[in-house]
DNA sequence: TCGGCGAATGAAAACGTTTACATTCGGATT
DNA sequence: AATCCGAATGTAAACGTTTTCATTCGCCGA
């Protein structure tokens, strides 16, 4: 019995006759038997695993994406190395070289990332895609938040509700979300009459969006709906209003942006948009895998993940009253 | 320049020129030049990876997990290969096979193993770390939480202040925590006088709670307290008491264990056990680098993680007011 | 100048698979 | 019965590193 013979008979290889097949398959469970991946990747040049790049892992954000992710690789039959809490550049760096010759593939969110970069520390014959990163790098495959058409979706609500003067809450500074969303409310502000905004800075931060609120509790002029470019900041700024016992929605209105699961119990719900953070992993997982079975294809390409307004009581125009857990969950029961 | 030297100064051995070193070192920078880690892997038999085998990814249980592996884990240089969505016993096993030979150690947290399942599926010779498994087996090493020690103190809690008649909503069946946990309430209550009891039964999801709820509104005598065997229950429970216009904690009590998130966000905020969820994750990587470092050590190692109880409005004795952000976050600022 | 010594480098084996190619084997056809 | 053919199996190379052992090189002392 030569070991070629085992490998076909394990792998599954036509030439082999059902007899000896099974005497392998039963030895080799017999033994505990599991093939050294290394050994197999060396001369396959596979290694059946795609790398995440991830800038953080703290949150429900990060764990939701990491699910979707996830969940499409073992669809695949693909391991999934995660690497993650890349405080800079260098950082980020280092952790892709780790990855590269290590993975098939790589899924990279990460805000340090550039054209510089990829060019620098991206082997071009790595696929990878890239995260809702902003940029527009022929060099690799894009999946993208609609975090503009989400924006423009939820100040189009927020005037329909009949606000007026509104605030937007931003997020960090080089951060392209928070770029793209506030760009959505200023083009769907932009041009209408009677409609009057002011801009505080945040982080993306709980504290941060507490500050605002209390920034806008002290100006002379409250506006009537705050849209804040996430919902922590959202969730900052609802304390505050609290605290100062400022009713919402009644005399302010509130709006977030990403739906964490923990919206839909703040008093009152956060109406807020929600970001289909599991289908965005899960399709730039497919993306990849589509760019490794055919490295022919066209690398450049685009996905969008469109977002979709929820409306609950933050934003008005009247009080919403404590909600049930029926109230809480429409698609469940 | 022979492979072997280029390998000498890649790795930083003594034995190299540093005239050489520098010249290897900046050839490799222009070529991009990156090891196979297979190759490596191969001869070393180290893959400065570890896998992580768990249950599920939903939720910020698990999100916190993942972080305080990671966190531990790019401390020691080592990559980490998350697995989960297991189902059942045979994906764990499939999930476990897949990732022998490819990691240098795995931490293991699922319902489905116990020793015989580990007896057929783990490799001897590959160190292995059991998260909360309830089991004591001298193959692996174990890294506990203590469900035990928190249902008591929390029970303690619930006793001091004042609650006499309790009802506790259980976990699911054939698990080891919610097991834990209920023995530690019972424990706690045995011997009490004047203490009145009652069970309900439930899931661990929100819904199973929101039911439990419902349940005790129905009965002809409500408890003073509830203490749910997790958050997620709790909160259901607050839905159904909240829906019914029952105040909580004037009319009746609640308590919850694991201290989501989402828990100081609730209506009155939930008193809860806190779970070190991060340094959960951060003491089982340590514990298995230990191992791998060190092969001789012994095995069956056992390490609790204490909890601590977090008293916030919903358990009484009188009703809490609304929370502003200095109160819920008292240790920022 | 030569021998010797230590430091630097080179040669080659080894790791465990897969796979192209060679070989054998059994059976069917002539 | 000899030949041939396809199926099954065996042989060996290749993958890219690390590491042991051998070799070379430069330098110092005799």
């Amino acid at each position: 019995m030569s070991v070629a013979t085992v490998s076909r008979a394990l792998n599954g290889s036509e030439s082999v006759t059902a007899r000896t097949r099974t005497h392998v398959c039963r030895v080799a469970e017999r033994l505990h038997y599991v093939p050294i991946s290394a050994a197999r990747s060396l001369v396959t040049g596979r290694t059946q695993t795609i790398g995440a790049l991830l800038p953080d892992l703290y949150g429900e954000f990060f764990s939701e994406l990491i699910r979707g992710i996830d969940l499409a690789a073992r669809a695949h039959g693909l391991h999934l190395l995660v690497s993650s809490s890349h405080g800079d550049a260098d950082e980020s760096a280092s952790a892709l070289s780790a990855m590269q010759g290590r993975v098939d593939g790589v899924l990279i969110m990460s805000p340090h990332v550039d054209a510089g970069f990829l060019r620098r520390h991206l082997a071009a014959s790595l696929p990878a895609v890239l995260l809702d990163s902003g940029l527009r790098e022929h060099r690799c495959a894009h999946v993208n938040i609609d975090n503009h058409g989400g924006a423009c979706a939820m100040t189009r609500h927020l005037l329909a509700c009949g606000h007026r003067s509104l605030a937007f809450i931003e997020g960090p500074a080089g951060n392209q979300d928070a770029r793209e969303r506030r760009r959505g409310f200023e083009e769907t502000i932009a041009g209408r009459r009677g409609v009057s905004v002011r801009f505080l800075q945040g982080d993306y931060s709980e504290e941060s969006g507490y500050r605002a609120g209390r920034a806008l509790l002290a100006a002379s002029k409250r506006p009537d709906a705050v849209f804040a470019a996430n919902d922590m900041m959202a969730i900052g700024c609802l304390s505050a209003f609290n605290e100062a016992g400022l009713p919402v929605p009644d005399e302010i209105a509130l709006a977030g942006f990403d739906d964490i699961p923990i919206s839909r119990y703040m008093h009152p719900p956060l109406t807020t948009v929600r970001v289909p953070i599991a289908q965005f992993g899960h399709a730039a997982l497919e993306r990849i895998v589509a760019q490794i079975q055919s490295p022919g294809m066209s690398k450049s390409d685009v996905t969008t993940m469109a977002c979709e307004v929820v409306v609950r009581a933050s934003s008005g125009p009247r009080a919403g009253a404590v909600r049930g857990w029926r109230e809480l969950h429409p698609t469940q029961t």
